[in-house]
DNA sequence: TAGTTTCGGAACTTTACAGTTCCGTAATTA
DNA sequence: TAATTACGGAACTGTAAAGTTCCGAAACTA
């Protein structure tokens, strides 16, 4: 969306006090396409390594790019990755042409696509290695935010509108359901290491999910112990 | 359970042929009581910052200790770090002494202890900052298992019992529903920090667990498209 | 007591990397 | 054409940390 931040030059210069606001600038203008060149190796080589196993210089050589070109428009490695992550979480799942087959379990198999499942594991890998990066509050959010948010928004509509033709019943926690479905899915890869196979995810659908979204009767109240 | 591995100095002297196995030693000894000052001041350390935070120095400043005292221990940090975290695993749930209230959802919360609560999200801030070092699969492997083992294990006994007395469908997946309590519980802490709350448990339980594992009807064959 | 190994602590060496500067070249404007 | 800015690439600086070595003191054995 609103795409980089901490870019430009120093640029801190206030011409007097008449700005008359020209920014129309001398010499060689900047060739932006080399951004995306730079955050695609850094993610490329955040998803090898880590965050300390990725180097500037090695993002540079990446890159074919040089040190000075990136320190020209990002003035530190945090910069730069924050910006990586955002690169990295850009793609949205299109909400607009979602499958309907009629089916809840039909529809949130289809919804998995190789492709998107590949992209979605180096997301996890880059996760992964982000180690201390993400200790900073600040980027936990613009790390995480992005990654399964997309997903569980699609999984949320093909429910809800499961609910509306009486598929499954109409009080199940649906935002529960969507969650459990993301948050286990990105521990199988971020911890346990595994693939994502589609097997897997029709098991924890049968087994846990479309159960409790048929029967979700709720015997127990709410015991605070 | 085996407790350390690559400990002992080099220790690499072959005396001549005739080697008799005789390691009464001369000087003085080592004071094995320093090893757990020392793992546990890593642990410490890993819980506050990272695997990359964690410096040798820190740790040996914590822990009283001289890093030549450490390097007579553990040949490299790497090794420390491993020694470290089977350290912290070695506390395993008492399953000789499981809550028997009659109801699944009882035992399920009364196995939740506020002094457990914080050991195992001490556990997963380590595991959040190991990062890069988890890429070794070697470690992965260290890292991980036992640190939601004793709490899967001690739950899939509750389960089993509460399927024996007919409280929940004896063709439930208990696995799995084991498996996601754990992993969705380790996502929110690892990756949303947010704090482990009763109250955030019992809904899973009421509105996905405890429902899935009642009417656990398998109505869909598995397709793979 | 003499010799040996440990201890905590500090100084030291080496390596790796973030960030800076400079080079020759290419692009842009006046 | 001349001035300016960007480019890739390489050399350079400063710092942080892994690992080593040495110190004086303590503990152990013969």
């Amino acid at each position: 969306m609103s795409e980089m931040s901490g870019n430009e030059p120093v640029k801190a210069q206030e011409s007097g006090d008449s700005a008359e606001k020209k920014p129309q600038k001398v010499g060689r203008k900047r060739d932006h396409t080399r951004d995306e060149k730079i955050l695609e190796a850094a993610i490329d080589i955040l998803a090898e390594s880590s965050f300390d196993g990725m180097t500037m210089d090695k993002v540079a050589t990446r890159a074919k790019a040089g040190k000075a070109t990136m320190y020209r428009r990002w003035s530190s490695k945090e910069q730069l990755v924050r910006d990586a992550l955002a690169w990295m979480n850009r793609s949205h799942l299109d909400l607009e042409h979602l499958p309907d087959s009629g089916s809840l379990r039909e529809d949130l198999l289809l919804l998995i696509r190789p492709q998107s499942i590949a992209e979605e594991e180096r997301k996890l890998r880059v996760l992964a290695g982000l180690g201390s990066f993400l200790q900073h509050p600040e980027f936990a959010d613009t790390g995480m935010a992005g990654i399964f948010d997309s997903w569980a928004d699609a999984n949320l509509q093909l429910m809800k509108r499961a609910a509306a033709r009486g598929e499954i019943a109409e009080h199940a926690n649906l935002e529960l359901a969507c969650w459990v479905i993301t948050s286990t899915s990105a521990f199988r890869g971020l911890v346990e290491r595994k693939p994502f196979e589609k097997t897997f995810y029709a098991d924890l659908l049968d087994g846990l999910v479309l159960p409790a979204l048929k029967n979700p009767k709720a015997d127990s109240p709410i015991a605070e112990s």
